[in-house]
DNA sequence: TTGAGAACGTCTACGGAAAAACAATCTCCT
DNA sequence: AGGAGATTGTTTTTCCGTAGACGTTCTCAA
């Protein structure tokens, strides 16, 4: 799958010579475009984190739900999306799957029958608690190219980036 | 659009007290996950530039075609691809839009009659120019949060976390 | 009390990115 | 020379996230 091509691929038909930038321009690219650079790095994470969560019960999605459900209580889901940075729309599909699975219910706020109040269940609590305790090792192997220290200065840079946002 | 919440939304029906930390889960949930740190950071990167870029004649993807072509000479699509981390059934319509344009041609390939050159006109190139002098400028707005050394460190770090694929 | 406007949850439509399938072409091995 | 397998570009399909519209319910003001 990735193998190395065995033969130079095209040999700079209308310009200078090659020179080997050809094989490393995005070594290049990621050097002076940090968004570019945040962007695939992203792609890569995410693409790591979906692999280590196959045949994984709860999406990053379901299980941030019940992490913040656990921390704060009962909200609604609206308060859910606003947090958690996904679309209303979105958490509607993603509450459905926790609901059906029996890891949180919809009931109604009563004092705003517009809203539900999203509560955790005992059963979600469980599930919770087993699906956090792989969070750690996980981490540490997606991470792995930085080191602890590395790691804090990622979270502090993001989170500055995020600041500019209202409710970051 | 990014008016205040006016209310408390939801009283805590089922757990302890409020104490205003449901209100900013998001600080807490991203200071112990880089992952999600790093992929809502991107979000918002990648929406302030496409708000940038509002009338633009180019796409990001578009432009870094260009750029690599100016830096490298004439490349196949694969080559694109490759390099600047596009999919192959993406490039295939980004190179569409700027033969269209008239800002490449796609020569074939003198000894693989698979692939095409593709290759830089002097529209194009004249089209790079333009498009990379509002570059840097756009970078100073978007990454405005943070100050050039945090920006070099973020690079830094990104390019490790991408570093650990083939070709990083 | 009543009406205008906003908020909540839901559904649908749109667009962009990734995966799979395909024809044409190339490479390598025998 | 020939055939199996890989590569290039393309099309098609699928999936995810976003945006917009809608009904219900709430809030606020008259």
């Amino acid at each position: 799958m990735a193998t190395a091509p065995r033969t130079p691929r095209l040999a700079s038909p209308s310009r200078t010579d090659d020179g080997g930038e050809r094989r490393q321009y995005f070594a290049t690219l990621t050097r002076e475009r940090p968004d570019i650079a945040l962007c695939r790095a992203t792609t890569v994470v995410a693409r790591a984190i979906d692999e280590e969560l196959t045949g994984a019960r709860l999406t990053v999605a379901q299980h941030l739900v019940l992490k913040m459900l656990d921390a704060v209580g009962a909200c609604s889901q609206q308060e859910l999306s606003e947090q958690l940075r996904i679309d209303r729309s979105v958490m509607v599909g993603c509450i459905d799957g926790l609901e059906s699975s029996g890891l949180v219910v919809r009931e109604r706020h009563p004092r705003d029958r517009r809203a539900y109040a999203v509560t955790m269940t005992e059963v979600g609590s469980r599930a919770l608690a087993e699906a956090e305790a792989g969070i750690a090792p996980m981490m540490d192997r997606v991470f792995a190219a930085l080191t602890a220290e590395e790691r804090d200065t990622l979270i502090r840079l993001t989170r500055k980036l995020l600041a500019v946002q209202p409710g970051g």
